[in-house]
DNA sequence: CAAGGTTATTTCGATTCTCGAACCAACCTT
DNA sequence: AAGGTTGGTTCGAGAATCGAAATAACCTTG
């Protein structure tokens, strides 16, 4: 249970929720933003002006007039400096430069290893940061980690997977390095956030699963995210599933979703098969899409059992939206197969509003995310 | 998607935190106010004596000295007024008085038929509304309506339940007798609401499960009701079970929660066992005290199945307590089993700081609830 | 028991944020 | 060109907060 620590004063959020009005094109002038605000026009006048003073906001040349003078056109001021984000994965960081506006310009992935401890694999990073940098200023960072972090204390912990990582605290280490404020999270919060916000901006609540090798999810209730107690939600890959057949789990338990809907779980299932051939996810993903038919059955099972899965949690969280990610989410069958199975098992009220959709971000819903993590971590001019 | 209609503004909130600390005994002085919230002395002194003038607050007397000037004690304005709240159910509306730190005060029940519709329904109860206000004021109103409310307009969206009731705004027509705010929420809702601040204040998540003759659950996210994407979260009762076997269930699937543990299956089950004579869920349970093997084992069962469906629940939301109400919840077996079940199914880091105990409130959780979110609706002095 | 330190609260300008009303700017229609 | 319409700014007023200093009431200690 936190204490009142709010991050970000109250004055801090009228720039924010402005920024966010012009990035998601829901209002383009100062007279709209007054209107969608609520607020005096000369309110929001000076209030623009210090964004655009900041670098943050800038003029686009005038409207169309509607009958009278013509409004000034705002937009984000792309060209006065960018967001840094990196996904540090098992054995590679992929690392993105974004516009203010959150939006993905560059990437780079590099080599890593998490192994070699917290300062080796920043200080890798931070060299390509260097270079993303070199003729423009950092206006914030956003960083990725794999595994349960506190966020306060942007520091992993889960003791066991990385070596050297817990305690260590991350946004102080690359705070010193640049000077802007630092945001960390776990990789299915940000790509929960990253796809949620460009739906939904910071409004609704959505789940967004990652459906892969291995099976994670990161819950966003109001336009935030929602960690837990002990930051562990989210974790929907322990589901008890009907009708599994009691294949152990990692975890000690039998018949969890990971057992028989886990892009690992299809390689074994395949394999159990005879396809010896098969090695991976993306194996069995592949011969689905040739329309091989055991492949696509054990992969339309799958996407059943996930929605299984989902049935439980649609009924009882109510969201706006479930968006899949992961390299089954690629997969119609699969999709269908999810869909199908929810809209089966839920109560209609619950899924009378319901979107079940592949995200949108796609491949590099992480660093969206972590962009958008990191913008709401923006230091703000206040007047 | 709700868009910026803030029924609050930000300078009530500063009153409403203040209260809150009060209510809570979290600071008891103005100086410890001033602490708590991180406010200079000087703002928050001027705010508490417009709670005084008002009415809310009032001065207890001197505290002791901590080695200088003593504090001057504050509480909440027990004298000056009360909160109303009704808890209307299938055949008897229980209403309550409450005083301004939402301690329940009085109690009274009284029959209504909500088939009669909304006016005489209502009219009954503001009969005994006005018997518990004669010498006093009223300050807020808390209504809890079985079934799915749209809090917004105040009004029940079931159109099947209750004739009469869907589209009739409840808050205007009872506003329009006293003039004070009115505030409406579902039963499952308002228990959660009520056991959770009563535990947690306006920090936390928690989840809040009824289990008596039929199943239902509350969520509380961050200190406030989680009511999802279109009113309906909570539902947890068509939760699949594992081994359940597959008996229909109203919803037209098998195997749901509902159809294992809710207290009509237990009537059911004992039935189906040979014993006729019992007839209510409340039967089942005086057996169970009794020690009576059989009943006692169902019951058992029953938690362990509801512990399951919460497994699924705790490993998603990872909540800092799942709170039992309803009368199954006064049987310690029931409670027992639950607990198990849970930290057996549910990921360490989900349970390592998890409370799973019926909850304190007890039989009157709903208006404690409905005072609590009475209050929260408080219109409050802003300076 | 008086002096000096400590804690609690209030007083009093200064500052910040917002508002509303008036005003200016730029456009359209006729 | 006149009058209406929309967009935006200027400016004084009001509300909320702050910081620093003043005041109040107490404790400790020589």
């Amino acid at each position: 249970m936190t204490p009142d620590t709010d991050r970000s004063s109250a004055d801090e959020d009228l720039s924010r929720r402005i920024i966010d009005l012009i990035a998601r094109g829901q209002a383009s002038s100062r007279s709209e933003l007054a209107a969608a605000l609520g607020l005096a026009p000369s309110t929001v006048s000076l209030r623009v002006q210090s964004l655009i003073d900041a670098g943050l906001v800038t003029e686009r040349g005038d409207g169309t007039s509607r009958g009278g003078r013509r409004p000034r056109l705002l937009g984000i001021d792309e060209g006065s400096g960018i967001v840094l984000t990196v996904d540090l994965g098992g054995g590679h960081a992929r690392i993105g430069a974004h516009s203010l506006s959150g939006e993905l310009r560059e990437t780079r992935s590099i080599p890593v290893a998490l192994a070699d401890g917290p300062e080796a694999t920043l200080d890798a990073v931070c060299v390509v940061f260097d270079e993303l940098a070199r003729d423009t200023t950092v206006h914030a960072i956003g960083i990725s980690l794999p595994g349960p972090v506190d966020i306060d204390r942007g520091t992993v912990t889960q003791p066991s997977r990385m070596p050297g990582w817990p305690g260590f605290r991350v946004p102080d280490y690359v705070r010193r390095r640049y000077g802007v404020p630092v945001a960390v999270d776990n990789d299915a919060n940000l790509a929960a956030l990253g796809e949620h916000r460009a739906q939904f901006g910071t409004n609704g609540h959505s789940i967004t699963v990652k459906a892969g090798t291995a099976i994670g999810s990161g819950i966003i209730v109001d336009g935030h995210i929602h960690r837990g107690a002990t930051g562990a939600a989210g974790d929907i890959t322990h589901t008890r599933i009907d009708g599994s057949g009691d294949i152990p789990c990692s975890c000690g338990n039998t018949g969890c979703l990971e057992t028989v809907a886990s892009g690992a779980s299809l390689v074994r299932q395949m394999r159990e098969r005879g396809r010896t051939d098969v090695e991976t996810t993306a194996d069995v993903l592949a011969l689905a899409r040739d329309a091989e038919p055991e492949a696509t059955m054990i992969v339309r099972t799958a996407g059943t059992h996930l929605g299984q899965a989902l049935s439980g949690v649609v009924n009882f969280f109510n969201p706006h939206a479930v968006f899949l990610t992961g390299s089954m989410s690629a997969s119609e069958p699969f999709i269908a197969a999810v869909r199908s199975r929810v809209y089966e098992a839920c109560h209609p009220l619950a899924t009378q509003q319901l979107r079940i959709e592949a995200a949108q971000t796609r491949a590099d819903a992480i660093l969206h995310g972590a962009a958008r993590w990191a913008l709401d971590n923006l230091e703000l001019p206040t007047a």
